[in-house]
DNA sequence: ATTAATTTTCAGTAATTACTGAAAATTCGG
DNA sequence: CCGAATTTTCAGTAATTACTGAAAATTAAT
């Protein structure tokens, strides 16, 4: 296969699978092609290698800078801006989980200290699963909370000698 | 806060968080509505209690029992087929990942396979990059499964015990 | 200060995704 | 086997989400 019908793939499917992790496509594919590029590129490069506008460009590496996933780079002597991308996929991963605990599992477990406040009596059918419910969500937020902060503060070391020790 | 408003806002935040996991909103609406309601629900049920049509209905529950967070129960005497859902959130995380898993993870790490066959001098800046990062995703997934699968096969205990070493 | 290069914004539009409702298929009691 | 109850399908449509392109704002060289 050729280098650049592998690079081809590896940015289609690399959007495809963002679609299924609440990221948007082109988002995901502005992400595949920083991080396969050795050199940071402009946006016109983004615009001509994506075959998108330059307005969508400029939207989708604005995000893609507040998840943390991609910097402005200055070079010497050009009025241009350049961008790169985190090449280390653990930091990559770690940055994720990070972001996402703190925009999803956060607000969500705020939200479930409020509903186990409910009016009612533990003995009706409805409000007793309702409440099992939410206790349920609550525990289980608490502990993967735990276990993301671990991953997120350890570094790869840490990470492949526990999985390995978990999986015996 | 009364049961009817806190099951309304239970069902409308989990809805949302579904959009941001790869899962249409209705579908995880529904999933909330049959995790808080005691006794297994009919179709007509829910299409009254989300307003939501019947051919809507019938879609995200065979989606749900696909993903088998879902199952259909019989109800002895009752011609009508009647749902209900997993109430042990550990297992509905349990069952997702294992899904997931199967759905994303392992066909990416089947295209990574085949992308470190890509042709080209590995002293190419330009291949060079790219070999690395493939790479490094195979290595990241590879420790990734084998965490999962851990998870998958433990059972809560393990879990909160686990974490909580973990933390220290 | 002027102006040219570059980035940002956003109204309008395109593309995608989700939903409805009625028809078709299926199920099951009699 | 018939017919009523129920489930499933899917063409058409609605709702949502994403993208374009041009105008406005910003930046920086002279």
């Amino acid at each position: 296969m050729k280098l650049s019908e592998a690079k081809q793939q590896f940015i289609s499917t690399w959007g495809a699978m963002g679609t299924h992790w609440g990221i948007n496509r082109t988002m995901a594919q502005v992400h595949a092609l920083l991080m396969i590029s050795p050199d940071p590129l402009t946006q016109d490069d983004v615009m001509a290698q994506l075959n998108i506008s330059r307005g969508n460009v400029n939207m989708n590496i604005r995000d893609l800078i507040d998840w943390g996933l991609v910097d402005r780079v200055l070079i010497q002597g050009e009025r241009k801006e350049y961008f790169t991308a985190e090449k280390d996929i653990w930091k990559v991963a770690r940055q994720i989980i990070k972001e996402r605990k703190k925009r999803e599992l956060d607000p969500m477990m705020k939200l479930m200290d409020q509903l186990s406040k409910v009016d009612g009596d533990k003995k009706d059918k409805e409000v007793k699963t309702f409440l099992d419910t939410i206790s349920g969500i609550k525990k289980f937020g608490a502990h993967a909370d735990s276990m993301l902060d671990v991953v997120v503060k350890s570094d790869e070391n840490w990470f492949i000698s526990t999985a390995l020790k978990l999986f015996k």
